[in-house]
RNA sequence: GCGCCUGUAGCUCAGUCGGAUAGAGCAACUGCCUUCUAAGCAGUGGGCCGGGGGUUCGAAUCCCUCCAGGCGCACCA
């Protein structure tokens, strides 16, 4: 329907051309529409004639005069105004929005899916946390956020790939070993002395604990650094099986776990610095390995093999996004902690000096949580030893409303998530609001079977169009949005827009449905109703899943 | 010092490729359950959109500048 509009207004602009009202236009220009916030200003509105106003010297009126008289043999439009300064304001037929529900009702399901992705193959990495430690709230919103943009990729017709990549060497896990090491040490009935470098947390004694049970105690006996070896391994093994844990009860299913181990084990580190070398992108200086990343805009050079011989972190990243261009992924989504910006310039340089395009790499950046309890800020960090897991938030306020919670912001903006409040909150919690609709018409569903109506399976348009409160209308309207917020979503790597969609949607519907009975005595109106629940029902339910949010039957 | 993000109602946040009277939730106050779920609805109050300048028919939105907060600026991971 919006392009019909469209395409009337343009063809209409190009009458005007072709009639010589512009002085220097040649081409009609494709109209903004938006919908007015008042509906004394139509259902749709164009900003067209202001544009042109500016660019051609003419008042915007006097275009949208003539335009809004051209329009007038549009077959959607009930009537056009036109307003000052030069707003066209279009009222579309009543009978129209029968058939725009139809339309989505045939689309069921599958509504909103679009075509947009073509099939084009994209990876998202997201969460990618240490095997050092349980999964904190942060990470909690980087895998709520990141879940949410591969579903709604997904549903725009682009083949995702979810993907965990696990720093499972390295420094962190060195320490790791050692911290776990000490503590079995200590469990053992020795004095240690924790180094300052260490990890602090109870989780700690746990793991050493753990080991002790199933392997014994024979490392007593070893030299340390063997040992450490041994409860490295042991140790970040025990720690990732959690996180998978977490995340599982957190919903989010990864498509591939990658080990940066494997990147050495397959070799593809050298793989990838041989590329750059090919490419004239590496040089050596002081004893160490540099990338040439300036080339590329970044601040500077950046080391990948030390002076000492060590490979950096940096050296694991090229390979790493170096495997992800080989595997074939056009569009290569890295959703961070807002801690790592300094590392896109580098990657991205990366990207570039492989002859891909700058944007084939995009990074959302997911700001910190800042976690309070009582208006008092929570002290985290692994090392500090206290912290919230997002195990412990998603048994204090649900697996849903956490996430809801996370998808209520964009993702670059500062969040505080308050312990106490979100646990106050809980009853009224929007996330509430949303499945109450769903369930509310569930059981509206229910209690119309009983009396015998159900939303038929065939119908036609002129079927709905008792559907004719402004109330109705704007439900229809809104459902008929739906497409446009996934592309816009998808687009921005936006996933809050669905989020607040659904909750402008159950806002529509629950008043709606305080005012007027769905099941009636008269059973074409009865049946027209539930078929437009059936429309709001299902689009709720699709963006909540879109969101890995559950859709209760009842509540 | 440089770079990125943020500043909107008492609180938490939407709205930002310029549009008409700036929105939602929470909190506060007043009403509504013999009728499809009251986790709901109806209503009230609440705003120099951080400050100042500029661009123009029009600015929360674009440009400049200043202020405040967060995060980055390693041969660390």
């Amino acid at each position: 329907m919006l392009n019909i509009i469209k395409k009337s207004i343009m063809s209409a602009l190009e009458e005007m051309i072709a009639e010589g009202f512009f002085t220097d236009l040649t081409e009609a220009p494709e109209p903004l529409l938006s919908q007015p916030r008042t509906r004394g200003f139509g259902d749709l509105s164009t900003n067209i004639c202001m544009k042109l106003g500016r660019s051609q010297r003419k008042n915007p009126g006097d275009i949208a005069l003539v335009l809004s008289k051209k329009l007038s043999d549009c077959e959607v439009l009930e009537k056009s105004e036109v307003a000052a300064p030069g707003f066209v304001n279009l009222f579309i037929k009543k009978s129209c929005w029968a058939a725009l529900l139809k339309e989505i009702l045939n689309k069921g399901d599958e509504y909103g899916r679009l075509t947009l992705g073509e099939h084009k193959k994209v990876q998202v990495e997201f969460v990618s946390a240490n095997p050092t430690g349980p999964l904190h709230i942060g990470h909690g919103r980087g895998a709520a956020v990141g879940d949410a943009i591969s579903s709604i990729l997904a549903w725009a017709g682009y083949d995702v790939t979810k993907e965990f990549y696990i720093n499972d060497m390295g420094r962190q896990i060195e320490v790791l070993g050692r911290s776990v090491y000490l503590r079995a040490c200590e469990l053992q009935g020795k004095t240690i002395q924790m180094p300052e470098d260490s990890y602090h947390g109870e989780y700690i004694k746990d793991v050493a604990r753990e080991f002790i049970s199933e392997k014994g105690s024979a490392f007593m006996d070893m030299r340390e650094a063997e040992a450490v070896d041994i409860f490295k391994e042991y140790a970040s093994e025990t720690l990732l099986r959690g996180i998978r844990k977490d995340l599982e009860a957190f919903h989010v299913e990864f498509d591939v776990w990658f080990s940066e181990k494997s990147l050495y084990e397959k070799d593809l580190v050298k793989k990838a610095m041989d590329e750059l070398k090919k490419r004239g992108f590496i040089y050596e200086e002081e004893g160490a390995v540099w990338f040439k990343s300036t080339a590329f805009g970044d601040d500077k050079d950046r080391v990948l093999i030390k002076a000492d011989g060590a490979r950096t972190y940096f050296a694991s990243d090229i390979a790493y996004h170096g495997d992800k261009l080989d595997r074939g992924f056009t569009q290569i989504i890295n959703v961070w902690g807002a801690d790592h910006h300094g590392y896109e310039a580098r990657v991205r340089a990366f990207i570039e000096a492989m002859g891909r395009e700058k944007d084939a790499l995009k990074v959302v950046f997911i700001q910190l949580v800042a976690l309070l309890r009582e208006g008092e800020p929570v002290a985290m960090g692994k090392r500090s030893g206290e912290f919230v897991t997002l195990r412990q938030v998603m048994e204090e306020v649900g697996s849903d409303a956490a996430r809801f919670f996370f998808l209520t912001r964009k993702s670059d903006a500062h969040l505080d998530f308050d312990l106490e409040l979100a646990k106050k909150q809980t009853p009224e919690n929007p996330v509430f609001y949303v499945q109450y609709c769903f369930a509310r018409i569930q059981s509206i569903f229910e209690f119309a079977k009983e009396k015998g109506f159900t939303a038929p399976e065939k119908f036609e348009a002129p079927d709905l169009e008792c559907l004719n409160l402004d109330e109705e209308i704007e439900i229809i309207k809104h459902l008929a949005n739906f497409e446009s917020v996934i592309e816009k979503s998808a687009v921005g790597l936006e996933p809050h827009r669905v989020t607040f969609y659904l909750m402008e949607l159950a806002g529509l519907f629950h008043p709606y449905y305080n005012k007027n009975r769905v099941v009636t005595e008269d059973r074409g109106l009865t049946e027209a109703r539930l078929l437009l629940l059936k429309g709001a029902g299902t689009v709720t339910a699709i963006g909540l899943k879109l969101l890995g949010i559950s859709a209760p039957e009842k509540m």
